[in-house]
DNA sequence: AAAAATCTGTTGCAATTGCAACAAGGAGGA
DNA sequence: TCCTCCTTGTTGCAATTGCAACAGATTTTT
């Protein structure tokens, strides 16, 4: 049933149907590795996804690929908010894993509705979350991409998803290292050469994608 | 009168002055250059820039300054989204300009009002408006970062510069060049060289601030 | 108006990063 | 099983970037 999705959540099944209708909602559903979204001529076109996962990837004029964003459940995309193909680069929206999208003008979203349905504040009450949730993990890709050098991009980012790690777990690179090196816009053998300076110097362990860190606490602020 | 603000807008004055103690919130003045908040202990607590402008700013452990957001008047931050000081950075919102920030709590925003009223609403759906403003500017922020060299992430960062500019005006830097340097994550002199090659090879022209972008078309993607 | 502070612009040298090439280790399909 | 494709890991060399120092310009303060 598509109409039960993030977007709908406190809402009850017939209100759902009937502002699926209303909103001109569409879910579509796309295969691991293809291309959801060539962000041209989208207009204020958003997608959410349901279900998967899927990337944001930018090709420039020599081929480069970086990982712009990583999008989960809930995730959401579009033209308006991400930096549109130019003449210098090529972006698009891969799906990572098969996935299910919902798409919706933003437009429709924020029209001040004629009934006036408590169940329209809602979805905005719904959307302003997804949002935030997107501002939190875009800042959180500018923390990584703002430090000066590999490693400490590198330490952020591992940091960042210990930090994420449910309780008890070990923590775990979702990447392989090719792809986390797009992630961090870096040259991938010069990512290498610093993950093995980290592995010899003690501060990390890595076996597959599992990895440790161990901080040295010398030279720091107190706060 | 601090109850009129951005996020009561299209609210009438009564509903303002009720809302704004019912959501415990409180507006806060601050001089230019003094420190706004030090991201410790802030818990849920947003701000919103009312007037003026403010820059988010983190200091590593040696010293090196990293601009990490610029906010102009709706601009809302908070320790939920920033990534927080820790031990190896110190992070803190300066004013840029004399400030007035309204300060809120996520929390008391998004309580299910017992008395259900309309405007309450409004005040999510205008909250969404500049959540998603806080995602486009970051999104942004993320495509100029996530360029490879020096060279791209100044011209990405003065095409975006220029796709702001009001027609017919010429397109300017708002900042100084070592502002710059801090903001695009790269060495002044570093940066001062690129800007030189680039003058030198006739594709970028500055005065003072001013400036003006003609990029060569050649191998590029065809859209 | 003089002094102080800040910013611009340049340069040589050092450190970091990118590039290319190659060997070795899986993973998956024919 | 063998073969192919993709990822990991390493290295020498080239290019880019960072660092430090300095001179001149500009702005702010006294």
């Amino acid at each position: 049933m598509p109409e039960h999705n993030i977007l709908f959540k406190g809402i009850d099944d017939y209100d759902c149907y009937r502002m699926f209708t209303c909103f001109n909602m569409e879910v579509k559903k796309f295969r691991a590795g293809s291309c959801i979204s060539d962000y041209s001529k989208q207009g204020d076109k958003i997608g959410i996804i349901l279900k998967g996962s899927a990337g944001v990837v930018r090709y420039d004029v020599n081929g480069v690929r970086t990982i712009i964003e990583t999008l989960g459940e809930q995730g959401i995309f579009g033209e308006y908010f991400t930096y549109p193909s130019s003449a210098r680069n090529y972006v698009e929206v891969v799906a990572e894993k098969d996935c299910e999208i919902l798409f919706v003008r933003r437009s429709e979203l924020l029209k001040r509705c004629e009934k006036a349905c408590t169940c329209h504040s809602r979805v905005v009450e719904n959307m302003l979350e997804l949002m935030t949730e997107k501002a939190v993990s875009l800042s959180e890709r500018v923390e990584v991409l703002s430090q000066r050098t590999i490693e400490s991009k590198l330490i952020s980012f591992l940091q960042i998803t210990e930090e994420k790690t449910a309780e008890g777990k070990t923590p775990q690179i979702p990447f392989s290292t090719t792809v986390l090196s797009d992630y961090l816009c870096v040259n991938r053998s010069a990512l290498q050469r610093e993950i093995a300076k980290l592995k010899k110097s003690g501060v990390l362990t890595i076996s597959k994608r599992k990895f440790k860190l161990k901080l040295n606490h010398e030279n720091e602020f107190d706060i």
